[in-house]
RNA sequence: GCCCAGGUGGUGGAAUUGGUAGACACGAGGGACUUAAAAUCCCUUGGCCGCAAGGCUGUGCGAGUUCGAUUCUCGCCCUGGGCACCA
């Protein structure tokens, strides 16, 4: 027998499937699935093991999918467009059209290696005008559709790169590419109306099946949050004085919180907003605010972020009102507020915002609470609220007394209802909390002399039954915190002594003993200092609006002061124009006029002009193009000039999945019968780095081109799982820098394809990250060379469906592997399937004779894993055709189950001992 | 600070619904074969105690629910990734 040959036997087949198309045949009229990869750059260093991986396990759903009889498009292509093969142009002056094509061919040498069965007869090249044509096109519709608009902008601009770059790909305020620190600049560009869809993109998310952490980082992405609009009027400084020049300025907030406005005690506005230019006559202290402004202006985020401390300054000479209170209230100026968030103005609740309460304590405004905690006791508690009861508001006022000597509390016990409390009692009209306190704790415990600690600025609002007086209470409570100056006590009455019993604990005691939220509520303010509350609550201190709940008040206050329900978002739009060669032309030319339009179908591909200089100038190459302004004015005529810049290339990469299906038609960017037979994708497999811009911009694009009418389905990719990084050996991420990559190829020259692609699936789930480690191939290559000896030294037998004359156990575990290995293909779990097929070849080896049926079926469930030696193996069994026209064995649910059932016996959830029975009885 | 993911032997990982923790593999140790080595095959391999049978302990830490928790609940610690005052 030949030992175990990878290379012999790979390149082999490599041959034959690239040669003899028909032997792999394609069965049109089988039902259609499409599994796609994320195509990649076509970079000079070749396929990374990222790619090996992710790849490798597409090419498992592919083959698996193929032989459950489905018709499988698995298509790949070239993401060809794009800086590095520019600015290797600016460095050497090879074109990027010349870079980009060699190393494309390089990628498919070692796709081809790997084994992988992409089709590679229908790629796609973005870079290519035949597809660039219908980028180019399709982005005429969004032109047209008024999805796509002329913006002038404040923009992120990377001065190395020299272009404008989107919001999503700024990193640390650095350059996603290369790492340069970004710059503001104003400059026009097209945007891709992208936040016209911002519901859509949340809602569609409910109905794909993705992994649920990647769906709610897009939800956050997007940040959609939900609140209201309100007007504050402003107004010169002294409103006696301008009474007359009541300018109607006024300054729009978005809040969150519309049901705090009563709180609201100042206003903060963003640096960069409009109100300072409108109103600076007005701004008595114009010069610092103009100073603020600037500093803020020139501080780097990196400079913001290291300083945690708020600052700003107050705007003299205008007031705010607040609409709810009607009363005048100050505007600062303060960077914590965003320019391009919201409106650029809040109005600032510190008592129920924690940046608002920071900033407030620092300059001494007035804190406000408008929002009490609130509980209700609970339905199986026995003091639940009763339907039937009337209700009967009462003040309560909370003692926390401490005695300095050993640091106990002191709690009263409730015998009757078993639980425990601080000392409680009723306030009158007009008393003084502290007085009625102090009283209390007379009363109830005896102790006289009490120094006075501190008053707890929050109420709270707690809602029981009070079973005795059979009626309900509404209480609300403040909280007095004493320590007693000597333990000097009077005589408790016996009334008060049948009630509760004074009891002194210390505060580990008190912290078990207290269960009342409103209780606890105090006491974490005693222990951990006070803190803002930013919960939800009861309304006071509110007007009419007292006593509501939050939720409901936030539209009745924002109704009551015109105000209006709306939502705001993180998400902004789309910036596409790249200041940049290496990309598809934007396909708009400009009258003399200035007016922007569309070149028009009949002069696509709108071709990228091949006269121009890559050095960059900080403007766009192709405004050096001579031929591209000739093209123009002979076309449109003179004075007419072509748009310069060119797409980001996310917009090549948001529709290529719907050019695969129609490679090579000339007229159309996908025949809309294909679009029907192959669209959506069925299942997407890539890296979660594209979690926020690749896989938004897909759904925009397709929702996009719903909205338009051009299809009849809104999200891309039904099915996605990401794949995770593939690390070095320590665990460390892989590049060039630290010299630690591995490639591809050379773990195919050592070890095959067919062990590379095991491995990778073998070490791990496949979102997990990889710790590439050598030793690791071993055990996989050790399997396929047990594999290879089973089917050269162990005697087969074609024993019919009977079976008779082999080990009955191997059928039993014959058919569990079946199970085992399909379950987990369907569940993207391959580290496990392999282990299933381990032990059943370990099983084999054992042997001395094998159902030769069975293990034929057997290299069905290899194979696409191990495309090569199962191809090989089958030939030698004497399958017919490739194995990948074979059909995926089924398994005999009578076969499953194990003749002896082992008992485990369990005392006190331990095991005691295992007893193995006879499974029929 | 906030959000997401995770924490299981020397290592990668398994345990799919709360029911024998550590499948499978690597590494390590011992043995067989060999002049020798590699390869291959066999045995052992979470820790502690024990000659053994066996016992105790064990899934980041601490509580809780349960007859029973790697799995569920609460609190905390650590690691990785993402976001930076989002009103």
């Amino acid at each position: 027998m030949d030992k175990y040959n990878p290379n012999k036997i790979e390149s082999k087949w490599q041959e034959k499937w690239a040669r003899d198309k028909e032997y792999v045949r394609k069965e049109n009229e089988r039902e259609k699935y499409y599994m796609l990869d994320m195509f990649p750059y076509p970079s000079g260093d070749g396929l990374h093991m990222g790619h090996t991986e992710s790849y490798t396990a597409s090419d498992i759903i592919y083959r698996y999918k193929r032989l459950n009889g489905f018709n499988v498009l698995h298509p790949q292509g070239f993401d060809s467009f794009g800086l590095p093969a520019e600015n290797y142009a600016i460095k050497t002056g090879v074109h990027p059209k010349v870079t980009t094509e060699k190393n494309a061919a390089n990628y498919i040498v070692q796709m081809k290696m790997l084994g992988l069965g992409h089709d590679l007869e229908n790629m796609v090249y973005t870079s290519r005008p035949d597809y660039y044509r219908w980028t180019q096109f399709l982005f005429a519709k969004f032109f047209e559709g008024g999805l796509v608009e002329r913006k002038t902008d404040t923009i992120n601009w990377c001065p190395s790169c020299n272009t404008g770059i989107a919001n999503e790909q700024v990193e640390d305020s650095k350059c996603e590419r290369c790492g340069t620190e970004i710059e503001q600049k104003e400059i026009p560009g097209w945007f891709f109306k992208i936040t016209d869809f911002a519901d859509e993109l949340i809602e569609g998310l409910d109905k794909i099946d993705w992994p649920e952490h990647t769906k709610k980082n897009q939800r956050n992405w997007i940040g959609k949050s939900e609140g209201a609009k309100i007007k504050f009027s402003v107004i010169p400084g002294k409103r006696s004085e301008g009474k007359e020049s009541r300018e109607e300025e006024s300054l729009e907030v978005f809040t969150t919180r519309p049901d705090t406005l009563f709180g609201a005690t100042y206003m903060v506005i963003a640096p960069e907003h409009q109100l300072i230019a409108n109103t600076k006559q007005q701004i008595t202290n114009y010069k610092e605010v103009e100073e603020y402004i600037q500093k803020a202006k020139n501080k780097t985020e990196m400079e913001r972020q290291e300083n945690k401390e708020k600052t700003g300054i107050k705007i003299e000479g205008l007031k705010a009102i607040n609409p709810a209170t009607n009363e005048e209230i100050p505007i600062f100026v303060a960077d914590y507020v965003l320019g391009g968030y919201g409106t650029g103005a809040i109005m600032a609740v510190p008592a129920h915002d924690a940046r608002d309460y920071e900033f407030a304590i620092k300059f001494n405004l007035p804190i406000k609470q408008v929002v009490a905690p609130f509980w209700q006791a609970e339905n199986d508690w026995y003091d639940a609220v009763r339907e039937d009861l009337e209700t009967v508001e009462r003040r309560l006022v909370y003692a926390l007394v401490k005695n300095p000597k050993d640091n106990k509390v002191l709690l009263l016990k409730w015998p009757g209802y078993n639980t425990h409390t601080f000392i409680v009692g009723g306030v009158e009209e007009g008393e003084d909390l502290v007085e009625a306190a102090r009283r209390e704790v007379l009363e109830e415990t005896g102790y006289k002399n009490l120094k006075l600690i501190k008053e707890y600025n929050d109420e709270v609002h707690v809602k029981y039954c009070a079973v005795h007086k059979n009626q309900n209470r509404y209480a609300m409570a403040k909280c007095i915190q004493f320590e007693l100056e000597d333990e000097e006590r009077t005589k408790v009455s016996d009334d008060e002594k049948a009630k509760h019993e004074a009891l002194w604990v210390t505060e580990e005691e008190a912290e078990k003993l207290l269960e009342y939220k409103n209780f606890t509520y105090f006491w974490q303010m005693y222990k951990k200092g006070e803190e803002v509350f930013v919960g939800n609550g009861n309304i006071i201190n509110s007007g009419d609006f007292n006593g509501l709940d939050v939720t409901e008040a936030k539209e009745k206050i924002t109704k009551f002061v015109g105000g209006e329900m709306t939502a705001t978002y993180r998400l902004r739009d789309w910036s596409m124009s790249r200041q940049r060669y290496w990309g598809a032309p934007i396909p708009i030319v400009y009258s003399p006029e200035g007016e922007a339009k569309y070149v028009g179908d009949e002069n696509l591909p709108w071709l990228l002009p091949e006269d121009v200089d890559f050095v960059p100038t900080g403007e766009s190459p192709l405004k050096l193009s001579k031929e591209l302004l000739e093209r123009t004015e002979k076309i449109f005529g003179k004075g007419w000039t072509p748009e310069v810049d060119t797409m980001d290339t996310f917009v090549c990469s948001s529709w290529y999945f719907l050019r695969y299906p129609d490679t090579k038609n000339e007229q159309e960017y996908c025949s809309e019968e294909k679009l029907k037979d192959w669209l959506p994708v069925d299942f997407y497999i890539g890296g979660p780095e594209h979690t926020y811009m690749h896989l938004l911009y897909a759904r925009f694009w397709v929702k996009a081109m719903h909205r338009l009418g051009m299809i009849d389905f809104d999200e891309p990719f039904m099915k996605l799982r990401h794949q995770g990084m593939v690390l070095d050996k320590q665990g460390v991420k892989m590049s060039k820098s630290k010299g630690n990559v591995v490639n591809p190829n050379d773990m195919v020259s050592q070890f095959g394809a067919d062990a590379t692609r095991l491995y990778m699936m073998f070490a791990g789930p496949l979102e997990d990250d990889v710790m590439w480690n050598e030793e690791g191939v071993k055990g996989v290559y050790r399997f396929l060379e047990k594999t290879w000896k089973v089917f050269n030294e162990i005697e087969m037998i074609d024993c019919g469906p009977d079976c008779r004359g082999v080990d009955e156990a191997i059928l039993g575990l014959y058919h569990k592997t079946i199970k085992k290995v399909t379950d987990d293909i369907e569940n993207i779990s391959f580290n496990t399937a392999i282990s299933a097929m381990m032990i059943f070849v370990n099983e084999c080896l054992k042997q001395e004779k094998l159902p030769a049926p069975a293990m034929k079926n057997f290299l069905i469930l290899l194979s696409p894993y191990a495309p090569h030696i199962t191809e090989e193996l089958w030939v030698k069994m004497g399958g017919k055709g490739s194995i990948f026209n074979a059909k995926w064995p089924k398994y005999d649910e009578a076969m499953l189950k194990d003749e002896l059932i082992k008992i485990v016996v369990q005392v006190n959830g331990k095991l005691r001992d295992t007893l193995e029975v006879d499974a029929d009885i």
